[in-house]
DNA sequence: GAATTTACCGAAACCGGTTTAGTAAAGGAG
DNA sequence: CTCCTTTACTAAACCGGTTTCGGTAAATTC
């Protein structure tokens, strides 16, 4: 069939480990031969077989990355920025779309043996007894990215700091005066713990903590929307006097929007709205939404560039890692 | 490291021919022995080992796919049709991402074919001489999508009959009453096939052609929309007794709102809008867009169907396959 | 009871690379 | 001229599976 790194050096009358070694860069070949050898390769076209190579090297330069939901654009630019850098380092990313299941990531995880991938950089929806038994078992180094593992599986973690991102957003809003602020909780870990920076910044500021939660399942865009709907709906209901709106998500404060204009109140003239998270659309003229970003490409990056730590061995046990945040500010919040 | 398939083979007294066949489900093997054979599977935790697997099988079981720019959530979707079909039939989905880069994409093409993918599907942003040879060379089963490879080449090729799903909606908007349609052209390939069906019906139709493209470079998703604001600029300037504009993206259309935003026009009441693509968030009431809707899992799916077929040898040259599209009716369009 | 079939399993080659250990030739030092 | 390095290369083992070819023993056929 194809051409064999055995073929190329029968070709140009040397032996197989020489070819090897041309490829490999190695030094101790004169000038001479490696131009054969390169001749060789072009005339045969000879590409080598990279399964072969993952089994006689010990590694497959492969890095397996989860993503819980391939429709939502957050997840992939922090796939965008990992790749980036492990690519910059000889690996490739090989992903795995999760689909907010649980067992496609056990599967996943199980083909990651498989393929004896040679890191992991997962994003689970929820860390289960399963899940840590299976990571322990299948020795791959692994890093947890976007949410928070147990602190005794011993798995490292980047993340934003969501507390201090919320503290920065509430400290935002007081100083354009607003005192009854109220917040759309997120039905999520993280959720909890912005919920928890938002109470924690009421209580200091004695101000009075008006954070509504909807439970309803919150892994579609549009029910995530649903869910800011009716949360914005409660807190006119239950506060009727609250001036701003601080939703976890940028889908809640959508939703919150919607309402809001269904309910004939105008942004930002009646109520100041900001978000988080920074998805692309909002920045459009009808949204003009002041939101919390969270800089996606760096968290990937620096996800990548732990693993590669741990891989290469430069750290054994890395220290977990919260990225700063920014606050983009824009026209739907304003001066009480 | 980990154990291999001749550790088991040891552990249970048997040879690891057997092992092999235990695993691979042939079925002269007693029962017994089949049972002590998995027992030791279980008992020394092995997993096969992919790689060696690959190299001796003469297939990967891998199907590459390149997704032209992870951010734009068209193509995740039609990602994820074809991941479902290809999982059923036990295959891996690699995903490339391309970043609108035609190096990446010959990048791509040569990890391929040193990793031996058993199929590609691609999506190039443009069919450049180097990319047909480079196909050429990678001896690898390809199916095109979105973008219609020359014919000459033989690659086999899915998409949307964009042809007939723009007649369609301009018989729509016709029906509405409207005879002063505009349309704003997407600047690529589809854009022209767009463009042709929409000059067609109006020269059918007897109407006046009222076609403006704005040349930007159109592969980011902001530049689309100011792309759309421009063109919808220059519609009002040269023919201001226009009263429906159709846009040949999503992005064009919400593009060409903000420009009647700021134009101080209302829509539907001063003008009717369509897109096409449905994008996720059009459905917001603040637009509220009607649009061609493109069936994106379904291509994903058809195209991996079509690969499918090559690679187990159904079918060695299957005919294009232009999949039928739908019109979503909104309330961006009214009735003139 | 001999011949043939069938069920079950093993030895060894093979896939296509890498790596180790070692060697022949050339060059340099004494 | 001998000894020691260095340079440039090779043979063979190895990675961990699969597959081919066959062999033995029991079961079946005649």
């Amino acid at each position: 069939m194809s051409a064999t790194i055995r073929d190329v050096a029968k070709f140009c009358g040397v032996s197989a480990s020489t070819v090897s070694r041309v490829l490999n860069g190695y030094t101790d070949i004169s000038e001479e031969t490696a131009a054969r050898v390169y001749a060789a390769i072009e005339k045969l076209d000879f590409v080598p077989n990279n399964t072969a190579r993952m089994l006689s090297k010990k590694n497959t330069r492969l890095i397996g990355l989860t993503i819980p939901d391939i429709k939502d654009p957050f997840f992939s630019e922090n796939a965008a920025g990992a790749e980036k850098l492990l690519q910059e380092n000889g690996y490739q990313i090989f992903y795995g779309n999760m689909e907010r299941s649980s067992e496609k990531l056990l599967s996943f995880l199980q083909q990651a043996r498989q393929m004896r991938f040679d890191g992991l950089i997962i994003t689970p929806d929820e860390w289960t007894e399963e899940l840590l038994n299976t990571l322990q078992r299948i020795h791959i180094p692994v890093v947890a990215l976007r949410r928070r593992p147990p602190q005794s599986s011993g798995v490292p973690f980047v993340d934003n700091d969501h507390y201090r991102g919320v503290m920065e957003m509430m400290t935002y809003l007081s100083d354009l005066g607003h005192t009854k602020i109220a917040h759309i909780v997120l039905p999520t870990g993280i959720g909890e713990i912005r919920r928890e920076a938002y109470r924690d910044y009421c209580r200091i500021r004695g101000i009075e903590a008006r954070d509504v939660k909807i439970d309803l399942p919150a892994n579609k865009l549009d029910q995530a929307r649903e869910n800011g709907y009716r949360a914005m709906q409660r807190i006119l209901a239950d506060y009727p006097d609250t001036t701003a709106v601080f939703a976890a998500t940028d889908q809640l404060a959508i939703g919150a929007m919607v309402y809001l204009r269904e309910a004939g109140l105008s942004v930002p003239r009646d109520m100041s709205v900001a978000g988080a998270n920074d998805m692309e659309y909002t920045s459009l003229p009808w949204f003009d939404l002041t939101t919390l970003s969270l800089n996606r490409a760096e968290m990937g990056r620096a996800a990548a560039q732990m693993l590669l730590d741990i891989i290469e061995n430069r750290q054994t046990h890395p220290e977990n890692l919260l990225l700063g945040t920014s606050i983009i500010v824009r026209g739907s919040t304003i001066k009480k």
